[in-house]
DNA sequence: AATCTTTCCTGCCGGC
DNA sequence: TGCCGGCAGGAAAGAT
């Protein structure tokens, strides 16, 4: 599940216990997830090295070490625990990074959509990264960068928002949300967007994920926290997941249309037909 | 048994 | 005609 709040939830908890630490070995119980594990990379230039920082780039978490950079990606169920490193490895425990006083970071993913990659001495170069879109959160996110973003585009909003190059971090969940909070109908082609409406669907995405990761993300299944816990996010949800439901603001039954395989949530009243 | 979170790839289409 | 980019849909693995 993870998305821009989960991966930031994970950050801020591990940030507290992980940097200071050195990384002592990595074990990797399997070759590859979606990627190959750089396992020789890690061996030779990540092991022996303090952990100085953790940042986070979009869905991807970036281990500093002093220099060089490890790239982490949650994929749809990736897990990322710190536990003693004696706790016995259960089935889809992939790889651990074994810190100094015997801790480990344990990256569990049953379905392996996941990625470790190695980041070198300039992992915003790396090409996961390099071509990614502004983030959401920041000024470099805006209704102005939207509406360049959005011109002359066919495709439906919900679609171009969840698009990396457009906005990184806005996956099924978020995308639903926003366009809910904004007003728009998700297959709306987002070349046709008022610069008013871009405004109001850039205001709606940064207040959704500020939310999320205000009450620690959105537990559904499989996310939770690196201590275990769950995010309290899920009580949130205005339509994701309440299709047949009343809507929250005008009672009407929220519905589902299928967009690129997956469920786009929305009210039929509040945010019409284009 | 169909669903379901992400990302990448393929095939089709229209424009030039 | 050939190439390019945009777009929609499918594939990947596993739990429920």
């Amino acid at each position: 599940m993870p998305e821009l709040p989960e991966v930031e939830t994970i950050r801020r908890g591990l940030s507290g216990h992980v940097p200071g630490r050195r990384l002592v070995g990595v074990i990797a119980r399997r070759g590859d997830l979606r990627l190959p594990i750089p396992i020789q990379e890690l061996q030779a230039h990540a092991v022996g090295r303090e952990i100085t920082g953790l940042g986070r780039r979009g869905k991807y978490l970036i281990l500093d070490l002093s220099g060089v950079a490890v790239i982490l990606h949650l994929g749809m169920s990736g897990v990322l625990r710190l536990l003693p490193t004696a706790t016995p490895p259960q089935a889809h425990d992939h790889v651990d990074f074994l810190l100094s006083d015997g801790l480990c970071l344990r990256f569990h993913d049953p379905r392996r959509f996941g990625v470790v990659a190695w980041g070198g001495a300039h992992p915003e170069q790396h090409p996961l990264l390099a071509a990614l879109g502004p983030e959401p959160l920041t000024r470099a996110f805006s209704g102005p960068v939207l509406v360049r973003a959005l011109a002359g585009r066919s495709a439906g909003i919900r679609s171009l928002v969840m698009d990396n190059r457009v906005v990184v971090g806005v996956g099924n969940i978020y995308a639903s949300e926003s366009l809910f909070r904004a007003g728009l109908h998700p297959a709306r082609p987002g070349g046709t967007l008022t610069p008013r409406q871009c405004g109001s669907v850039a205001r709606a995405i940064k207040a959704v994920l500020q939310a999320a990761i205000d009450q620690g993300g959105t537990t559904l299944r499989d996310f939770q926290h690196h201590d275990g816990k769950p995010g309290y996010f899920a009580q949130s949800l205005q339509v994701y997941g309440r299709e047949g439901l009343p809507c929250l603001h005008c009672g009407h039954p929220i519905k589902r249309l299928r967009q690129g395989g997956r469920g786009a949530f929305f009210c039929p009243h509040c945010q019409p037909e284009p």
